[in-house]
Parts: C-alpha cells; structure tokens; sequence
DNA sequence: ACGGTGTGACTACATATGTAGGCGCAAGCG
DNA sequence: CGCTTGCGCCTACATATGTAGTCACACCGT
C-alpha cells in the first residue's frame, strides 16, 4: 500500500493526474479536453506533464489499439495521504492537530464546513474503534 | 486580516520563514545558525533565500544599529489558514470534508494523533458554536 | 597598522516548471 | 491521389528554485 515516496507534484501536475485518477487512464488529447474546458492552454503542454509525470513515475504508459494512454501508478488516496502529511510537517512543524485547529477555528473553511466536519467526525467516530 | 495572496512558497522557503516567525526578526546569520543545526546548507544560501523572500514581500527589511533584520509581512497563522485552502482546492477538490476525512481514517497520522485530534474537537465544540 | 572573523551583496549554475512551436505520420475525405 | 485533421514527439525558452562561490567592508585583538 506504502508507495516509496515519489518526487512531490507540482500544481498543474496535480491538475492534470485528477483527470487520470477521474477517468481512468487515459489520451493525452482526452486530457487536454478535460483541462482546456476550464482554462486555456495548449495540448503540447498537457503533452509535455504527461511525459514529466510519467518520468517522474506518477503515470505509466500503455499502448491500446496504437493509441497511447496514461495511467496513473499510485491511487489518489495514497497522494492525498502524501500531501497532508507534507503539509503538516512542512506548515504545521509536524503538528496534526495545529492542522485541524487552523481549519476549524480559523476561518480557513466556511462556518457551513465546519459544521458538515463535525457532523462528519462525530459519525466517523462511531464507526472507527 | 487578509493579506493579498503572496505568491507561494517553497519547502525551503516556508523552513526559512518558520525560523522567522519563531524567533522575531533576525539577521541572515541568525537564520542560518538555526537551520545549519539541521542540516548542512551554507549561509549564502540562506541570505539568498531571504532576498528572495524580500523581493516576494514575504519579508521586510530593516535595519537596527547597522544590522540587517528581516521580519515577517505576514502572520504565521494567515499563512498555515493560506496553505490549508489551497491544500483542500488542489488536492481535495475543494473538500474541507476529504482533507478530514483523510487526515483521521486512512492513516495519515499515528493513532494517537488522530486520537488527540478527536480530544481537540470534542473539546473545542463546547467553546465555539 | 595588520590580519582574522563576521556579515551583507552580487554572481553563477544546475534543475524544475509552465508554456508552447513545429515536425512527421496515419486515417479519413473529396 | 492529394489535402486536412488528429495526435505523438522533440525542442525551446522564460522563470523559479536550491545551492553556493567570491567580494568587500567593518570591527576586534595584538
């Protein structure tokens, strides 16, 4: 389950493996659809991430069909994890709580978020031990 | 209260900027005697990174008996509420809900973290609200 | 007066990132 | 058959980042 840590993502990195993880693997051209419906930018660099993030082992190529499909080789879940927990040790000095005090009581989220949170962990707690 | 986005920082730049924080304004020298006890990095390196802060408005200049101080622009807690959101836009597709839901069920943190977490809410619920 | 020591400034350089231009090939169409 | 269109690939280039070398000056002890 425990990916060895691969380099960290940059922003628009981020952006382009939501869309693999989204749609399952997929073109570059289907990508670059995806992302060029909210922002402009070109397909050559949507193109040119794949090929990083795939350099980077985020993406694995296949060939289907003679088309070319990027896959993604971590689950989104295992990133996420990744980013908290760099978050908490870069921002937060290593203090998870320090994260959730900032995201409840400082105006981080909505008050309307902050209430689905704890709705959410009074039920989670249930559940977990 | 809210500061016109600063432009993002990096990891070495947030370590530089915690020293900062912590410490009040300080000389490049200073700075860099504190993070050289971590790990080795030169003290240009450093004072770079300060400029460069300087130049991002992160810091301000100032000089006091002939010493070059930099001080914070920003507080650390408009920073942490800062990176928390762009965490949660970015790689929780805008879902304060994901990030905890991460942070407490899928082992991102110790067990004890999460349980100290879980302490924090329940107490913190009696004050808010 | 003279040579270390501390500190600030300027410069350099490799790598990463965001962005895109242009080439070439293969499939569809008139 | 020749042309357009779609798509993969290679190349380029500006900016950011991490790192450090070198210079210059000022203060201190001998």
């Amino acid at each position: 389950m425990k990916e060895g840590e691969l380099p960290p993502l940059s922003e628009v990195q981020h952006e382009v493996m939501t869309v693999v993880w989204d749609r399952g693997p997929c073109t570059a051209s289907e990508v670059w659809k995806v992302l060029s419906q909210r922002r402009k930018v070109s397909r050559n660099t949507i193109h040119t991430q794949l090929v990083r993030l795939e350099e980077k082992l985020w993406l694995r190529r296949e060939v289907v069909d003679g088309n070319v499909q990027f896959l993604a080789t971590v689950t989104r879940q295992s990133t996420q994890q990744q980013c908290v927990r760099r978050l908490i040790d870069t921002v937060f000095d290593g203090s998870a709580e320090g994260l959730v005090l900032t995201l409840l009581n400082q105006g981080t989220v909505t008050p309307e978020e902050s209430d689905r949170i704890r709705k959410m962990i009074e039920q989670a707690k249930g559940d977990a031990s």
